[in-house]
RNA sequence: GCCCGAAUGGCGGAACUGGUAGACGCUGGGGACUUAAAAUCCCCUGGCCACAGGCCGUGCAGGUUCGAUUCCUGCUUCGGGCACCA
């Protein structure tokens, strides 16, 4: 063994180990318990970035321990590679997408076997290879086939000088990021995925995810938003025939305070009524200005028109004014609202602002009702009906009934269910993605691409120029035979959402290589995920999308389960220092790198000219803040234990992770020290064989240690999935072992199991440094295949305790007493204590408090 | 605007089921070793006071409790998501 530890020495040797065993390679054995531990994949942006290493040696972490504690283990590793990024990136230099994402695929892949991921890299597979997207495509066939997918219009941003349609990403501020121009909403033609046959059991089933966090869960639940009310209809005559406006509520005993009803902009009767309204058409164009964003829609300023036209009261045949608002919302529930301005805050202001009447139909007891001024409890559901007739005095459930039912009696209307999940609109019109197997045919319509004309070839060697999909002004890929007629026909341009792409990717993971089908049977064996790992940000659409795509596979028969990840681990964000300084009309911003920070901290100066610069506070690292750190850089400094170290000790995988420079130190400190405690331990000779029934009291509090250490490890990693204090564990641990002074023969062997039990414990997190010091220790198999090292229960129990002592709830003391003492040897233990008496003298005692193995407190 | 989180010393964080607030580490200060430096090792490091001890202190204002960082109510600030970034 040698003296020093020298990083890119161990790690190099562990790894060349790693590999020429193929020693990750996962292989179904139905004999043995299984665990599929998944990363979400990287986007191949370029180079790792932390939230990447964060992220993977989290699961590694996972994937090791899980191995030590006897599993059968599959880690594997893909890319996401298709996406926006990459054709920014060509348009940027010319270069096609397919090349830039291939060439970032070969670096981040050797990035990724520097850091020593315990990954079976003969799985890794790319979304952008025919081979993957051939099965989205296939998939999609099968869809089309179950009335899963379909095709309608759908809203969308154009860009009016590049005449193209912009991602959310690309518009800021309500222009194209491009042309600057001010962005419209435009109706095209998409194909959608029907995830909404699925909602019942989506939201159902969250309650059978205990693994997955609470928030994400009720996030989801939130999203999908289930709401009991009632469809209800307001009858008019247009054109000389009766028609129903249908609304979803869920105030149905507000209906007798309604004082007017709110249409989309794109509803059907605004249109209509548009065409020999000029004023209203003005205004429906007004509508189209902006982007397509729920945020954009609900932070706008509340406007509406009155259409002049009128519909009739559902119960009372009462007139009701017709408006057009741009808060109604054309893709959730009937693209139409009932108004009713006393007990909706939006209704309310609403009325104010065009001056409807606001009438009070529900009172909250002992409130007055104030018409120029909103209170939230106006909205309670906790009143009973006034002003509304025959439903006086009902309260909420009741008044619902009774309206339902007599709209019921009338045909306008009844209880309904109302979703607040949309379909999921697939389309794209961007070249980097997977093509959607489809054919126009003059004569025969839309036609589906036949399978065995799969996979529909993405061309790689187009370069996007920003006006429009380069794929439409292809004609090698756009020109093709109809698959029905055989005559000339043009094919389909428009590309799959990445979403697709990431949505069923762990199935294939666990069908590796298969060419004959989407998945086999060692899906069913490698499935649920046992452990997914990636960024809360994606704790909606990835996660939603996965489970539904799963769920349409398990109805199709090609997997048996019902949810694809059993737990779930949403890791935070790695934040960095932001550093900015205005020049000229611009703002710079510095890398921390090249920025020295003054010492106290309130000031910092660029290095290279010495000038100060702004601190902008913390901010998740990203290229236009130009705030990243890049791990190679840490690795080649530290080497990467020392960077994985850090990044488990510095916090929680779920908190975010603030970076700092400095704290690694901290960290590569704590494995040198660790080299040079095994190193001085090994070179006195092999350590005797433990007998612990000779130990003396020293070597019992080290060896007590050696195992409370080993039970809150197991315990840290296996059920709290709290990384960051199996570090701090293992640091108290080596303290401990280097405070220990003790040369004798049982000395050295209570010394020898705490070290086997530090590099064990630690081998998850730095298993390049954990391999050499394990097998300088003396065990003759490498501790990737060492057991999991479980405490012995009997070496925890001690004889006496220590117990605090508090008098009226404040500490007042500490006392030691037998492990087995009784309540009142305690109690009368405590009042000895000097400090303690002087708190209780002369009063008399209340209550006494023992709580076993913790405290005493007296209340006088 | 809506949904979901978070807030603890100079800093990152710990305290798991309501029971000793500040584990572990960083920074800073003091010391040892050294010709010197680096490295290493030891000690101190929440605030205040009448300092063997006491009082205050977990974003703010209340509440429940013998006891609250932890539970409840109302705020503030920061972060994530809002369906075409991934």
């Amino acid at each position: 063994m040698r003296e020093q530890y020298s990083p890119p020495d161990v790690e190099r040797d562990a790894q060349a180990f790693w590999d020429e065993r193929h020693a990750f390679r996962a292989k179904e054995d139905p004999a043995r318990e299984k665990f599929y531990c998944l990363c979400m994949f990287p986007y191949p942006s370029g180079r790792l970035h932390m939230g990447h290493v964060r992220n993977y040696t989290i699961g590694d972490v996972i994937s090791r321990y899980q191995r030590m504690r006897g599993k059968n283990v599959l880690q594997p590793m893909g890319f996401d590679a298709f996406g926006l990024p990459a054709e920014n990136a060509a348009m940027a230099n010319g270069v096609p997408p397919a090349k830039w994402t291939y060439d970032n695929i070969a670096y981040m892949t050797r990035q990724l076997k520097s850091l020593g991921f315990a990954i079976d890299w003969s799985r890794e597979l790319a979304t952008c290879q025919p081979e993957y997207y051939k099965w989205n495509q296939w998939l999609f066939l099968r869809m089309l086939e179950q009335g899963i997918a379909y095709k309608k219009t759908g809203v969308v941003n154009w860009d009016p000088v590049d005449q193209t349609v912009l991602a959310n990403e690309q518009v800021i501020e309500g222009r194209g990021w491009r042309t600057g121009a001010l962005v419209e909403k435009r109706e095209i033609p998409m194909y959608y995925l029907r995830i909404t046959a699925y909602s019942e059991e989506l939201l159902r089933e969250l309650d059978r995810l205990p693994g997955w966090p609470e928030r994400v869960r009720l996030m989801q639940a939130n999203w999908i938003g289930r709401s009991e009310g009632v469809r209800l209809a307001f009858p008019y005559s247009l054109d000389g025939r009766d028609e129903k406006l249908w609304v979803f509520t869920t105030r149905a005993d507000t209906l007798m305070g309604v004082s007017f009803v709110a249409i989309a902009a794109e509803h059907p009767l605004a249109l209509r009524l548009a065409r020999d309204r000029p004023e209203l058409k003005k205004f429906i164009d007004e509508c189209r200005a902006g982007g397509v964003t729920e945020a954009e829609l609900a932070t706008q300023e509340k406007k509406g028109v009155d259409t002049g036209f009128v519909v009739r009261h559902p119960l009372t045949g009462a007139p009701v004014p017709l408006w057009i608002g741009n808060y109604v919302l054309m893709s959730y529930g009937e693209g139409a609202v009932m108004g009713v301005p006393g007990h909706d805050e939006r209704d309310f202001a609403f009325a104010l602002k065009y001056r409807l009447p606001i009438v009070q139909v529900i009172d909250v007891e002992g409130n007055p009702y104030d018409k120029t001024q909103w209170h939230e409890r106006y909205a309670e559901k906790t009143g009973v009906c006034v002003n509304s007739g025959k439903y006086d005095g009902l309260d909420y459930k009741r008044a619902v009934d009774a309206i339902a039912a007599d709209l019921a009696t009338k045909g306008l209307g009844e209880k309904q269910v109302q979703w607040r999940l949309r379909d999921w609109g697939i389309s794209r019109q961007r070249y980097w993605g997977c093509p959607i197997p489809i054919v126009h045919c003059p004569k025969c319509g839309t036609v589906p691409v036949p399978d065995d004309q799969l996979p529909v070839k993405l061309p790689e060697d187009l370069v996007p120029d920003g006006s429009g999909n380069p794929l439409a002004k292809h004609q090698d890929f756009v020109r093709c035979a109809c698959p029905k007629c055989g005559g000339g026909a043009r094919r389909e341009t428009d590309t799959m959402d990445t979403f697709v792409d990431s949505s069923w990717y762990f199935l294939r993971f666990a069908s590796s290589g298969n060419d004959d089908a989407m998945v086999d049977a060692r899906a069913n064996y490698w499935m649920p995920v046992d452990q997914y790992i990636g960024g809360i940000e994606h704790a909606i659409l990835h996660l939603l999308y996965s489970r539904f795509w799963t769920k349409f596979m398990r109805d199709l028969g090609m997997v048996n389960v019902d949810e694809p990840f059993a737990n779930l681990l949403t890791q935070g964000m790695v934040l960095n220092q932001i550093y900015s300084r205005k020049e000229g009309a611009r703002v710079v911003y510095f890398n921390p790198a090249d920025v020295e920070v003054a010492v106290d901290g309130a000031s910092a100066k660029l290095k290279s000219d010495g000038k100060p610069v702004d601190m902008g506070g913390l901010g998740t690292m990203s290229k236009s803040k130009n705030n990243g750190v890049d791990p190679q850089i840490m690795v080649e400094r530290y080497g990467a234990d020392t960077v994985r170290c850090y990044m488990m000790f510095t916090s929680s995988p779920e908190d975010t992770l603030e970076w700092s420079d400095a704290s690694v130190e901290g960290s590569a400190r704590f494995l040198k020290k660790l080299w040079k405690r095994v190193h001085e331990h090994v070179s006195q000779g092999a350590a005797p064989a433990l007998t612990v029934a000779s130990l003396d009291a020293n070597q019992k509090k080290l060896r007590q240690k050696t195992h409370a250490t080993r039970q809150k490890i197991g315990d840290d990693i296996g059920r709290r999935l709290k990384l960051n204090t199996v570090v701090a564990a293992s640091m108290e641990l080596l303290n401990a072992v280097s405070d220990f002074n003790d040369a004798s023969s049982q000395g050295r062997a209570v010394v020898q199991e705490a070290l086997d039990t530090l590099v064990a414990c630690l081998s998850p997190i730095t298993p390049h440094i954990c391999h050499e010091l394990w097998l300088a220790l003396g065990h003759p198999d490498p501790v990737i295949d060492a057991r999991w090292p479980e405490p012995d229960r009997s070496a925890l129990v001690s004889d006496m305790i220590s117990l605090v002592v508090q008098v009226n709830g404040k500490l007042r003391g500490n006392i030691e007493v037998p492990a087995q003492a009784s309540q009142d040897e305690i109690i009368s233990a405590a009042l000895a204590e000097a400090n303690v008496q002087k708190f209780v003298a002369g009063q008399a005692l209340k209550k006494k408090i023992v709580v076993p193995g913790k405290l005493v407190n007296l209340v006088v």
